[in-house]
DNA sequence: TATTTGCCGCGAGTAGTTCGCAAGTAGCGC
DNA sequence: GCGCTACTTGCGAACTACTCGCGGCAAATA
């Protein structure tokens, strides 16, 4: 497994928590540190809520995750190697789409060429109304 | 003052907190509930953070305000009139920087074209690294 | 001026997150 | 393989941002 090198070659130790957040991230594809304990606690009951915020903030640290606001509160963490995507989220049923990145190119061209702001689009999620909502 | 027939035209009681709450959110620009509260507690000590919430509720289903999410917890409200302008939040040094909805357009265009997503930029603030930062 | 109804202050409660500390353990050198 | 040291963990308490219920008060209307 990978995992061992990713995470020593960071300059951390291989704890079994560790190894097992960043597992739970990467098969949630998007969820909160709640629902990360819990896929966590399924395999490895004792591990404590306060463990997963220090460990998603470690990982986010080096990189290896990357944290979204989606609105409502919590923050959601997603591995960083699936950070393709950009977030639509519906402000009337809650749902959240996903767009590629590219149809805010030339979004994030105009903030740099007019302001000098050098954009992260998959940060801060797009609010609106979907499609289904619209109607 | 105007203030009377606005917020008495919506169906709402015309009451000094209220109007305390509307004038403090219109001074400010952008500010959240807490400071909000400071605000009106300068001129008025007595009043109660539960009555901001509420009032910045109220205020809110009316339309006379709106909140934006600017990242680190809290939300930001803003005089409705004021929203114009979309946030530049930089993630190094914090500071927001607005930028005119105009820059946005071809983006809002490309989401509703491609995916019915009706999007409201200001929402959400848009994070990434101000020019100062950048360098 | 009396009545109705909405609004206010207060205190308690909740969700999500962070902190301090003592015990535990990974990784390094020997 | 053994022990040392610094990094990690678990636990409980604290903190922040916000919400709720309730009794009393006061704005609007006639």
């Amino acid at each position: 497994m990978a995992d061992q090198h990713e995470l020593r070659d960071k300059g951390l130790r291989l704890t079994p928590q560790r190894e097992l957040v960043l597992q739970a991230v990467r098969e949630l594809g998007h969820a909160t540190p709640e629902e990360v304990a819990e896929k966590v606690r399924a395999t490895h009951p004792g591990i404590n809520l306060s463990t997963v915020y220090r460990n998603l903030e470690t990982l986010e640290n080096v990189g290896l995750v990357q944290h979204t606001h989606l609105g409502h509160g919590g923050a959601t963490y997603h591995a960083a190697e699936e950070l393709t995507h950009l977030h639509l989220v519906c402000g009337e049923c809650g749902s959240v789409g996903d767009a590629p990145i590219d149809v805010a190119a030339n979004f994030v061209q105009n903030l740099a060429d007019d302001y000098g702001f050098r954009t992260d689009v998959t940060h801060f999620a797009i609010y609106g109304t979907c499609a289904a909502c619209v109607k």
